[in-house]
DNA sequence: ATGACGATTTACT
DNA sequence: GTAAATCGTCATA
């Protein structure tokens, strides 16, 4: 793979070593990929991300300077994996950044998929009640959620700390081509972060306006 | 040892 | 729209 193609470039360090309001709008439009064990490749273009700013953000799982095995990720250097289980049955994928040693993150909320479609559908589906008719799962079905990517490109507690400037199994590529990602981008408060008081209003969610992969009713919700 | 709580998704009324 | 599913984690005791 050489560095001839501007899509196959991994980000570096450098790129991550930014603030998270910064890097999540910077991330919209770059492309994750996943290498299973069995070396089968999949991919997705970033379209929806959300800032955590760290120990000021009660939001964040850092508040407060919080430290502990779950969050110890978000205190490695930039550009680590930083994957937690929540729910009791969810996965959710991060990426830190900000200075080093700083509790600073972005939460990757969904993809537009471009490569290995079949093997997502079939990581989705198996998750998926049985009681209905199994109706085919569309595009849009597959990564329009933090949980939901996880799913279908097999990220799940192996990954946490894993470096992505250096790792074999999972990176980000700058990927980005003219006119994407559209702008202005999207904006809006976080999801599902209600509890944090007056950090739940504040707009740090960003995502490509109209892309059907987006997460919520119809992909988009809000501004 | 115990209990409350999710940076979610799905199914159902 | 509302509620269930489901369990690791962390604060409290």
């Amino acid at each position: 793979m050489s560095a001839a193609h501007p899509s196959m470039e991994r980000l570096t360090r450098r790129f991550y070593s930014t603030g998270s309001v910064s890097l999540a709008q910077a991330l919209i439009g770059r492309t994750l990929v996943r290498v299973l064990d069995d070396g089968t490749r999949l991919a997705g273009t970033i379209v929806e991300t959300e800032a955590y700013l760290g120990v000021e953000d009660r939001a964040a799982h850092a508040f407060g300077g919080r430290r502990t095995p779950r969050n110890e990720s978000m205190y490695g250097p930039p550009g680590t994996a930083y994957v937690y289980f929540t729910y009791g049955m969810h996965f959710c994928f991060n990426v830190v950044c900000g200075g080093e040693g700083e509790p600073v993150a972005v939460l990757i909320r969904a993809l537009e998929p471009i490569e290995g479609l079949g093997l997502m559908r079939a990581h989705r589906a198996a998750r998926l009640g049985r009681a209905r008719r199994p109706r085919e799962l569309r595009d849009s079905d597959l990564c329009s959620g933090p949980g939901k990517l996880c799913q279908a490109m097999a990220v799940d507690r192996k990954l946490d700390r894993v470096d992505l400037t250096d790792s074999s199994l999972i990176w980000l590529e700058r990927g980005v081509s003219k006119g994407f990602p559209p702008e202005p981008l999207g904006n809006s408060p976080r999801i599902g972060v209600g509890y944090s008081g007056v950090w739940a209003a504040r707009p740090l969610r960003w995502f490509v306006r109209g892309n059907p992969h987006v997460s919520g009713p119809k992909g988009g919700r809000v501004a």
